[in-house]
DNA sequence: ACACCTATGTATAAAGT
DNA sequence: TACTTTATACATAGGTG
């Protein structure tokens, strides 16, 4: 779709490289939209743009609400379930990477999350004398959820680090095909 | 791009809406895979079709690797910053959310899970017993991350409701702009 | 659904402003 | 740097098997 073709391989020259980013980023995103419109499909898009911030696209985003509503539709037997599992994943969880925070942190933590936050902290600490009781058999159960809903959403600034956990996420909770 | 043009609405028939899909599906993900090469950049795509499961994209994949390696070098302080504020808000979920698993489930969800995971989940009940201390101000932190890590990725089949959990986390954890 | 076909609409490479 | 133009490559609508 030029004058010529070009090689598919990395545009070495960064001006000329953010220029069709943001060209080749404006069809890309059009196409999406497209799809997402005739097919009656709903599309999420994570771009990272090698200039600015990561960017999280979601084209044709009345279906989110649909999809909200269908979950909060789930049954009891349902969100119970969900529960459980989240809640045994999360101690695997804790077994794996739950750290002392030494004394001399606390006040700074405190003060940037919450002062009551260390009552929680320790208690969960607590749970860590009796994890070695699950060793291999937890290890199968690296998966987790957030409860947490979403009202309506569009676009979202992220950051690098935050995709890895979010990969993290696709990848254990709900099983991997490689294409 | 055919030898009509189209109107950007819903196609009605099924059979063909299906078929227009997968083909328009391949050129997105091709262009997808293009622009992820041509400017080096980092995408993840989220495809529900209309038919079978949703899918999980993600071309150009060497990318993740760096992501990862980048993520690893994280210093100790950060690590440890991430911990905290993964383990409180995990408290702000079960302020949220646990509930009592009745007797009689317990036998099943034990042979489902972990025979152990009961003592678990009870002494994790037990931080409802002062959950109330935090009431208000708990609310802006419904945020959570995950410390598992992806060694490779590809494609990914998922479930809906799985997405808006996803989603939310996206929202809630990085902020957002709305496009 | 999947592969191929051809005409045609679209996206875009390169150049101009 | 960004917008416009224009030629061209590419994607795809409609069709058939």
């Amino acid at each position: 779709m030029g004058r010529k073709k070009i090689e598919l391989k990395l545009i070495e020259c960064p001006k000329e490289k953010s220029s069709k980013f943001s060209k080749r980023k404006k069809g890309f995103l059009k196409k999406a939209e497209e799809l997402a419109i005739l097919c009656d499909t709903d599309i999420v898009l994570l771009v990272f743009s090698p200039t600015s911030k990561p960017n999280l696209f979601y084209p044709h985003s009345r279906h989110l609400s649909r999809i909200l509503e269908k979950l909060s539709n789930m049954s009891e037997d349902e969100r119970e379930e969900r529960l459980i599992f989240r809640v045994f994943t999360l101690v695997a969880h804790l077994k794996k990477e739950t750290i002392e925070i030494p004394n001399e942190k606390r006040n700074y933590y405190s003060g940037r999350y919450n002062h009551d936050f260390f009552y929680y902290y320790d208690k969960i600490i607590e749970l860590r004398e009796a994890r070695e009781l699950l060793d291999e058999k937890i290890s199968i159960l690296r998966k987790w959820q957030d409860p947490d809903r979403v009202d309506d959403l569009a676009r979202l600034t992220i950051m690098e680090d935050h995709l890895v956990f979010n990969l993290s996420l696709f990848k254990n909770v709900l099983g991997v095909n490689i294409k």
